[in-house]
DNA sequence: GCCAACGTTGGC
DNA sequence: GCCAACGTTGGC
């Protein structure tokens, strides 16, 4: 069965539009405990939004995880894991955090009460919630 | 183990 | 630019 995450990045970091251009993509630089068990509960094919945190505000994208978690090369001392993103389609109609947090059936989503999670599971009511708003059709 | 000081994230 | 929320560090 398929679980479902949401992962932010800052575009000024990495936009969507790289993911888009590079397909697959290492998710490296996660330095949060929360969000490491979070990486390391994902399954390859599990399903992730892609939002823009600090500029845009929104999910704007949709990728698969297309490998599950292992140690992130960017760490030298081994102690943080990161996954693979495999870029699957963008988001029609862009969900903005304002939209979310007008809807009150996602009033408990984590983007909203952990607003400091990078990486955070949503449930599959709430994916559905979301994909309607965005116009997503996968 | 407690907590003050400090650093970071991210919305506004 | 500000600040709330939260995480980390280090003295005691």
């Amino acid at each position: 069965m398929t679980n479902y995450w949401l992962i932010k990045s800052e575009p000024s970091a990495f936009s969507w539009q790289e993911q888009l251009r590079n397909k697959i993509e290492p998710w490296t630089g996660v330095r949060n405990h929360q969000a490491k068990k979070n990486l390391q509960s994902m399954k390859k094919n599990d399903l992730a939004f892609f939002y823009h945190s600090n500029e845009g505000k929104e999910i704007v994208g949709i990728v698969r995880i297309d490998k599950e978690a292992y140690p992130d090369p960017t760490d030298t001392e081994h102690r943080w894991f990161c996954v693979d993103v495999e870029t699957i389609c963008s988001v029609p109609v862009p969900i903005t955090l304002k939209k979310i947090k007008s809807i009150p059936e996602l009033e408990d989503i984590a983007l909203i009460k952990q607003s400091r999670l990078s990486v955070m599971p949503i449930t599959s009511e709430h994916w559905k919630i979301l994909c309607d708003l965005g116009n997503v059709k996968l």
